[in-house]
DNA sequence: GCCAACGTTGGC
DNA sequence: GCCAACGTTGGC
């Protein structure tokens, strides 16, 4: 039987990397994430065909901004052996990598942003991470329940 | 720009 | 293995 698909936020900082860079691009790879929990999320729990919501983080205004999909599945990230890159590990083993990544690809950007500040009225989301305070993790699980109730808002906003 | 809330590091 | 110090994230 097939496994059921899931949902994820991704965080950004639209002035590192927007909707706008990925719907340009049509495809990145989610490289730089240096939090064991999200990369045990990326790594063991995220699948192909899984969908996202896109979130663009400390810049306002903070909203989702779009959804995108899971396109490959988690591989080691190729800028932690790189000495160049900002996010060069060199204490990750070449044999035993310790940070992975999938890659996402572009789905749809939404007519209009989806703000933090109305998402927190949305009695649906009252438990969602996102909007819990302290809550930092940079890729997060979305039940199908918050997922729904963000897309109807998505499609009301059109 | 501030700072609370976290996560990680490293001395012991 | 504890925990203080430090670094980072990200809302405000």
């Amino acid at each position: 039987m097939a496994r059921k698909k899931r949902y994820w936020l991704f965080k950004s900082e639209p002035n590192v990397y927007s909707i706008s860079d990925l719907e340009r691009e049509g495809e990145t790879i989610w490289d730089g994430v240096r939090n064991y929990q999200a990369r045990n999320l990326m790594r063991d729990e995220m699948r192909v065909g899984d969908e996202i919501l896109f979130y663009h983080s400390r810049v306002a205004p903070m909203a989702i901004v779009g959804r995108a999909k899971i396109v490959r599945n988690a591989h080691p990230d190729p800028s932690q052996f790189d000495p160049e890159n900002k996010y060069f590990d060199p204490k990750s083993d070449p044999a035993d990598p310790r940070w992975h990544c999938v890659d996402i690809g572009f789905v749809e950007r939404f007519e209009k942003p989806l703000l933090r500040e109305d998402l927190k009225k949305i009695p649906e989301l009252s438990e969602m991470m996102l909007l819990k305070k302290g809550s930092r993790l940079s890729v997060q699980p979305v039940h199908a329940k918050e997922w729904r109730a963000i897309l109807k808002l998505a499609a009301s906003r059109c």
